[in-house]
DNA sequence: GGCGGCGGCTGGAACGATCCAAAATAGCAT
DNA sequence: ATGCTATTTTGGATCGTTCCAGCCGCCGCC
C-alpha cells in the first residue's frame, strides 16, 4: 500500500448521495437550507468515501487563505520555539494556519521566504524577528498582506510587544532598591534593535532619576563559543571599574555572564548582581536561577494574531496600531544586596 | 495604504508582454522552445507587475503540493524546537514547505491537525513525537500521505532516529567504567515509547553483560512542578540503595535528578554521577554541564526530509525503512568514578 | 515548387471547490 | 384545479494555474 489513493472529490460525493455537486458543497459549508433527510444522505456519503474538501481548490476561489505567515530569525532558540508553540496555537483556534520561515538572519533565506509565502496568497505576515533587511521585506509584502511585528518593530505594521521600557526599569530599579550604586547595562549585540533600544532607555531613565551614572556595555565580540577568554578577561575589566550589578538585555546575555563569573570566581550573586530579561526556560532552573523580567508569551502571541485576524477580517482597518503588554520582575537567586 | 492590492494574474502578465498565457506559463516553468526575445519581455512584465504565481492554483491542477506536514507534540521543548527548524531548513532546500501541527499530546489537537493537513493535501507527514492516538492517526493519514517517524515509532511508515540502544549502551559502559557497580536506569515517565524501551533495553544489556544487577525506578509522580518533596523523598530512598549512578532517559529527567541531587545536598559527581540523553542545550551550560547522549539533530532532520522528499518524488517505494543514525558519548562534569 | 520537419506560440480542458441566479418542488389557501 | 409563496435543489461561471494537441510560418531539400 505504497500507492497514494486519489482523493475523493465533491463530484464523487455528489454521486453518491444522489443529488448534486452544489448541496454537497450546501452541506459541507453548514449552509441553511438544506433538507434534513438530504444533509444526512450527503454526511453518509462524505463518510463512506473518506471524503475531505481540497482547500487549496476553496481557497482560489475564495480569493483568500487562512495563512499565516510568520518569519523567524532561529526556531531553535528556546524564546522564540515557545512564542512559536503559543503563535501556532493561536492561529488553530482562530481557523488560520501557522507557516513558519526560519530565516537564520540570512537576508536571501528571508527574502526567499517572504516570496514563497507570497506566493502561498498568506493571509497576512507576523514577523516574530526584526527582519534582516527591512526594506526588501517591506517591498515584497506591503500592500498585497497585513504584517503584524511581533516583539519586534516596524513602522508600516502593527506592532505587539511588551512594554520594554517600563520592564527595564523595573529591572534595574530592582537593582537600585537592593543598594546597588553602580549599575550597568549590557547590551547583546546579536538583537541591536528597537528592543534593545527601549529596554537600554528604560535603564536610562531610572539612573538618571537616581542621580546614578549609566555605563553601557556591549561584547567585544559576540558570544561564538571560541573567544571566551576575551568575554572573561572584558568582564574582569569591567569589575575592576567597581561594577556591582548588571542588568543584561535579554537572557542568553545574562547567562553568559553568569559563567564568565564562574569562570572567573566572582560570586553571583554576593559579589555581582546578574538580571536578564525574557524569562526563558533556563532561566528557570534552580541552578541558573536567574532574576530577570518575565514576557508573557502566550499573551503576546494571542494578541498578535487576534490583529493579524482582525486586520484579515477587516474588522481593523487605519493607520498600524501599536499594543504593549505589561511586564513583570521575577526575582530569583541571582540578585542580592551589594557586598559592602 | 491598509487595502491589500489584487495580486496579478498570468493574464495580467501575458496582456503586458502581448503574448498568450501559454507562453507565460512557459517562461514561469522555465519550459524550453521559448525564443529569447519573447523570455526577456515576458520578465520585463512579470517584473513590471509584481506578479507572484499563485501556487495555490498551480498545486491544484498539477494534483500535488510541496507541503510537508510535521506534527510535533511541543514546539516550545527545545528538543523538538531545534528538531523542527532542521526540518523546515532541510524542506525548504529540497523545494518543499513545512506546515507544523502542535499537539500537545491532546488527541483531540492530534486528529484535527491531521485532518486539517490532509485537507491541505500535504504531500507527507512527518511524526516529530509519537502520535497520541497511533491508530486514529494511522487511520486519517495512512493511504493518502506517506509517513516518516522522525525519533519515534510506528509499522505503518518509514522510521529515522538514532540508535537508542547502542547510545545507551554507550552510556551505561562509560559508567561501568568509571567503576560503577551499582547504577540505575530512570525512566522519564512523559515519553513512554519506543525511544524509552530500547534505551532500557541497551541499559540492561550492558548491565547484565558485566554482571550487574539492573534497576529500573520511574517518578512516582510526574514532574508537574508541584511535588518536588515527594521526588526528592524518592531520589533519597533509591541512593540508601547504594546507588552511585543513574542513567536518565533523557536530559530533562536527567537535569530534574540534578536538581534532587543539589536540594539533598548530595554532590554531582562526587557523590552521584548522572549520564542524560539527547544533548539539549541547557545540558552544554557550564552549571548544568551534563555528561550525556549526542543526537545528530541536523542529520536526522535531512535525512527524515530526504526519506520523505524519495517517497513523494516515487523514488523510493515498497515497505516502510528503517533508517538508523550512530549516537555519541559526550562526556561532561556530571560523571566521575564513585566516592569509594 | 511542393513538402516534411521543426521551433515557437496558442487555445482549450482540467483541477476542485464556491456562490449566485434560476429552476424545481412542496405547501397552502382560494 | 390554480396560483402564490417558501423551501430545496441545481447548473454554470469563476478562481489561476498546467499541459497537451494543434496551428502557423519558415527553412531546406529533392
Amino acid at each position: 500500500m505504497t500507492a497514494v489513493a486519489k482523493h475523493a472529490t465533491i463530484f464523487d460525493v455528489a454521486r453518491e448521495a444522489g443529488v448534486s455537486k452544489s448541496t454537497v458543497s450546501n452541506v459541507i459549508r453548514g449552509a441553511r437550507g438544506v433538507a434534513p433527510g438530504t444533509r444526512v444522505r450527503v454526511q453518509e456519503a462524505i463518510e463512506q468515501l473518506g471524503y475531505r474538501p481540497n482547500v487549496l481548490a476553496r481557497q482560489l476561489v475564495q480569493q483568500r487563505t487562512t495563512t499565516l505567515g510568520v518569519v523567524v530569525g532561529d526556531l531553535g532558540n528556546p524564546f522564540y520555539a515557545e512564542m512559536a508553540k503559543q503563535i501556532e496555537r493561536a492561529a488553530v483556534s482562530r481557523g488560520y494556519r501557522a507557516m513558519f520561515c526560519n530565516t537564520q538572519g540570512d537576508e536571501e533565506a528571508e527574502s526567499l521566504g517572504l516570496e514563497s509565502l507570497m506566493q502561498y496568497r498568506a493571509a497576512g505576515v507576523l514577523f516574530l524577528s526584526h527582519p534582516t533587511d527591512l526594506g526588501r521585506a517591506r517591498s515584497i509584502v506591503e500592500g498585497r498582506a497585513p504584517a503584524v511585528f511581533l516583539t519586534c518593530f516596524a513602522e508600516w505594521g502593527d506592532v505587539v510587544a511588551g512594554d520594554d521600557e517600563a520592564g527595564a526599569e523595573l529591572a534595574t530599579q530592582h537593582l537600585v532598591e537592593l543598594g546597588h550604586r553602580r549599575i550597568a547595562y549590557f547590551a547583546d549585540p546579536i538583537v541591536e534593535d528597537a528592543a534593545d533600544r527601549e529596554r537600554q532607555a528604560g535603564y536610562t531613565r531610572v539612573m538618571q532619576r537616581t542621580q546614578l551614572e549609566a555605563t553601557v556595555f556591549h561584547w567585544d565580540r559576540p558570544p561564538g563559543e571560541l573567544d571566551r577568554d576575551a568575554r572573561d578577561k572584558q568582564l574582569d575589566g569591567i569589575l575592576r571599574n567597581h561594577i556591582t550589578a548588571v542588568f543584561s538585555s535579554n537572557d542568553y546575555g545574562a547567562i553568559e555572564l553568569l559563567e564568565c563569573a564562574d569562570r572567573l570566581g566572582v560570586k553571583v550573586p554576593e559579589d555581582l548582581s546578574i538580571v536578564g530579561f525574557d524569562d526563558v526556560v533556563m532561566a528557570g532552573l534552580a541552578r541558573i536561577n536567574l532574576t530577570t523580567i518575565r514576557q508573557p508569551q502566550p499573551e503576546l502571541a494571542g494578541m498578535a494574531v487576534e490583529m493579524m485576524a482582525a486586520r484579515v477580517e477587516g474588522e481593523l482597518e487605519g493607520p498600524p496600531q501599536r499594543r504593549t503588554l505589561k511586564l513583570d520582575l521575577v526575582v530569583r537567586g541571582s540578585t542580592a544586596p551589594p557586598a559592602g
